[in-house]
DNA sequence: CATGGGATTGACT
DNA sequence: GTCAATCCCATGC
């Protein structure tokens, strides 16, 4: 077994701003739709931007399990979107999906999504849900041998990706954190990185 | 019980 | 660049 054939799995065990970085470049599941993680964010408990800063509620309570659930919102009474959830239970905190390069299925994400440009399917967190067909419904659900699956990193993709961190995307409070993992270079991004970062 | 604010997107100027 | 859509739920009275 090779060390990228469970770096999935791997990721669900660490601290959470370390299993957003690790979870870049493994992929997301559901039906004939799948995905290469390509951009991550990790939130926190400890800090004003998680839901789960506000204790646990009847929202944020799948925060609180094990590794491992789904914790799928609704975001701007329209977007679901996807979160991982890590850390121990007891502790609030995940992993939000918000970018995926299509790599299966892309035919259903062309028509869930009405669009084809192929970087217009999932390069954000309420475009990549759509596109695979993942709604609030499959809140709490397990990502190991759950309908939504976290898996390894697919043939052609077992180097580790070279990473660029940033600012969270689309928040108010405690945006000085660079909790945001991005596959350098990668076109399906939701939003370009700084220029120069490039190379 | 009323209110306000989003971890966004797409359409438009 | 601006802005509305649309709804769950945390918060406050």
């Amino acid at each position: 077994m090779s060390a990228a054939a469970d770096r999935h799995r791997r990721a669900l065990e660490l601290p959470v701003v370390e299993a957003a970085a690790a979870l870049v470049g493994c992929t997301i599941t559901h039906g004939e739709c799948s995905g290469l993680i390509v951009e991550t964010e990790a939130y926190h408990e400890t800090e004003p931007a998680c839901h789960a800063f506000a204790g646990l509620t009847p929202r944020t309570w799948p925060l609180f399990e094990a590794p491992g659930l789904a914790y799928v919102y609704r975001s701007y009474g329209i977007h679901a979107l996807l979160n991982v959830v890590v850390e121990p239970a007891g502790d609030g905190a995940a992993v939000l999906i918000r970018a995926l390069e299509p790599l299966a299925g892309i035919h259903h994400m062309v028509e869930r999504r009405g669009r084809t440009s192929p970087t217009d399917l999932c390069s954000g967190p309420g475009k990549l849900t759509q596109a695979l067909g993942i709604g609030l419904e499959l809140n709490a659900t397990p990502l190991l041998g759950g309908p939504v699956a976290l898996g390894p990193p697919p043939p052609g993709h077992d180097a580790e990706p070279v990473l660029v961190a940033g600012p969270r995307i689309g928040i108010t409070r405690a945006i000085e954190l660079p909790w945001r993992f991005c596959a350098a270079g990668n076109r399906n991004v939701s939003r370009p990185w700084p220029p120069g970062l490039l190379g």
